[in-house]
DNA sequence: ATTAATCTTGACCGTTCGGTCAGGTTTATT
DNA sequence: AATAAACCTGACCGAACGGTCAAGATTAAT
């Protein structure tokens, strides 16, 4: 079932704008309205290939749960705990840097409640987490770590990375009203990577 | 300029409903309706004490504001960076347990720009990072702790401690849908603790 | 060239929003 | 007891919301 280009096309564009305007005004503050004059189309035109907002924002967050999982590419292809969680720090490091609106969403969307995506979050985010649950596990049983609550060491690593893309307008007004210089933001993610690493004794 | 007893006790609970409100829906999300039923008062008697939903969302916000400034005071207290960090992060970790609506409340105002607040982040919060930076320096310059950021530090620890509140829904999806218990989050607490003190090498 | 399918859009609809207000009730002051 | 101040609230308002639809325009298929 080949699409259309004038369909991919406006699909595209209207998906675009969306992340737009829901990460600056989050669901509810985002109008079909908004999203349609970011996208340079008339509004009725938004209804006619997403039938209902919410189908629209479901779309939105698919993409972003994809990108959420791949990042975790890095993790599973290295063999040992350094390499492995300093790719997979770094990765969400500049996944919050280079797609902060994203982030944005996904948070609002968890803040929320996770009303939409409790059942994604339960079923194939906890199958994730608990493969690479595993692998954290058996790092400790080789004592290539030091014992600790995998669980809680992922925790830390999410809630680090995506401060950065999350809080930034924080951030910004604590650092002279200036969002972080790129020379800021790689000192920020080798500290980061710095901490945890040698907080679970991975290093020395 | 005392204030009457039944305006004292309107507008807490007037406040008390809007917070749940407030952090269940998020500020467009909720509604003046939402919140006079949750208050159990008819909608205009809202109005009669606070006179827009903005300003009484402001109010919601300045209460937070002052827990936030005050939860440094364990930091300010304790001379040695291991007792002062210690005290911080376990006193944020319990705000993030005991407190977790208002944490959400913040999150989403930052995650929106920090439209209504901004000036009090430049201002008061800024001011406050920078004492507490002050105190982080000296400890470096003394040897106590290893050469870093101090501002990322805090950032860190601010991600982390509020995480466990920001992200409640999510942590509760993958953990068997149940909120953590007090042990497993006291286990949290501890591992919070260790993973950073150890991380800036202040321990060992 | 003709038909069918897809795409476009201004105008419109019912609902809900934040906010107002007049007029009544309760509480405080003297 | 009388007056003033504070408090209460049902009914209402204009604005903005998500969504619909009919009728026309464009593109694809034959």
């Amino acid at each position: 079932m080949r699409k259309n280009q004038i369909r991919i096309n406006n699909e595209r564009r209207i998906l675009a704008a969306a992340v737009k305007i829901f990460a600056g005004y989050g669901y509810q503050g985002a109008t079909m309205r908004k999203i349609a004059e970011e996208a340079g189309l008339p509004k009725a035109n938004l209804h006619y290939y997403f039938q209902t907002k919410e189908q629209l924002y479901r779309q939105v967050l698919d993409g972003i749960f994809k990108d959420w999982l791949a990042a975790a590419n890095t993790f599973d292809e290295c063999e040992e705990p350094v390499e492995a969680l300093r790719g997979y720090i770094e990765t969400k490091m500049d996944l919050s840097r280079k797609r902060p609106l994203e982030s944005r969403i996904w948070a609002e969307e968890i803040l929320r409640g996770a009303p939409l995506i409790q059942d994604q979050l339960e079923q194939t985010l906890a199958a994730w987490l608990d493969t690479r649950v595993k692998r954290i596990t058996d790092w400790i049983n080789k004592g290539t770590i030091q014992a600790m609550n995998p669980r809680i060491l992922m925790y830390m690593i999410w809630a680090v990375t995506q401060h950065f893309a999350d809080f930034e307008s924080q951030i910004r007004a604590l650092n002279q009203q200036q969002n972080l210089s790129d020379e800021q933001f790689a000192e920020a993610k080798k500290q980061v990577v710095q901490t945890i690493l040698k907080g679970i004794g991975a290093l020395d």
